[in-house]
DNA sequence: ACGGAAAACTTGACTGATTCCAGAACGGGG
DNA sequence: CCCCGTTCTGGAATCAGTCAAGTTTTCCGT
């Protein structure tokens, strides 16, 4: 994972002041892919420990204007960010348990940025989840498709 | 819209009650497709003055679990409900101002269920969310690009 | 290094959407 | 028409996220 000089630079590249709550958030994110506010904070207080949730919150989003970080919510979940940006990926998530993880896009660059009809939207992303089960939760469920309620 | 009628047989299809704040549910989501609950509780209200807000919610999620109703959710925004379900479409959401239109698959009736690498995970559907800016603002503001996202 | 302006952080209360709870009211099969 | 189980009511709780005011830190020029 990256070193702190790296995230230094990073910081300065995006003309953001190199803090150390600011340091510590990055470092965490990009430890959690994927991971929830609640999970960067506590991760963010191994390094620092007195943030203020506060601060959390401002730096998530000081990042994710930065482009720095990304923030995901699939419908259903609170908040959640990551530290892959710039490529055009998706994300597979649990149904059950609320996993995520990459999927590259199948398609090329700009995959699926073509609806069919686009009601006079000018359309800038294409954002694609897939729903589904992850492995260790279809492993604790027999089959998951044949589970019917009664 | 579907009539009275027609909405009490829709419930009696999925063995539900027919209760007056499910037929008003029901008919304020086919009335007013993608509102939140806040609309919904107001049209609601219009055809039964006094529902409580408790009340909307449970019959949302009834209809919901009974697939009557479908729930979206794109990022930053509140639960929305719409009536179209069963058949395979989209959405294109406004940065600005939060509107949503359909958009019907692109590419067949099943289109982008093919991740490129699926770590495994068992998918049954892909959820496509077009991100854009619509006519009303884009006419409302010159440069979209420079508008930030509250 | 040093000072100070501007940006960032802390604290603590608050908002707003949604859910939980317990008891009252109601729908509809028999 | 009656009764049981389902649904509705109203209030309180929860939880992520936000606001505001005052204090601390960063970083630029000297």
């Amino acid at each position: 994972m990256a070193v702190e000089s790296d995230l230094h630079q990073m910081l300065r590249e995006v003309a953001l002041r190199v803090t150390r709550p600011r340091v510590a958030v990055l470092h965490a994110v990009h430890s959690h892919p994927h991971a929830d506010t609640d999970t960067i904070i506590r991760a963010t207080r191994r390094a620092l420990p007195d943030v203020s949730h506060q601060a959390v919150y401002d730096v998530l989003r000081a990042l994710t204007d930065a482009r720095l970080l990304r923030r995901i919510q699939p419908a259903g979940s609170v908040a959640r960010y990551e530290a892959r940006v710039g490529d055009n990926h998706h994300h597979v998530v649990c149904r059950s348990c609320g996993a995520i993880e990459d999927v590259d896009c199948a398609v090329g660059e700009a995959p699926c940025l073509h609806p069919s009809e686009r009601h006079g939207f000018s359309v800038d992303e294409a954002e694609v989840v897939y729903w589904g089960v992850c492995p260790t939760c279809s492993a604790a469920t027999p089959d998951p498709a044949t589970v019917r309620k009664g």
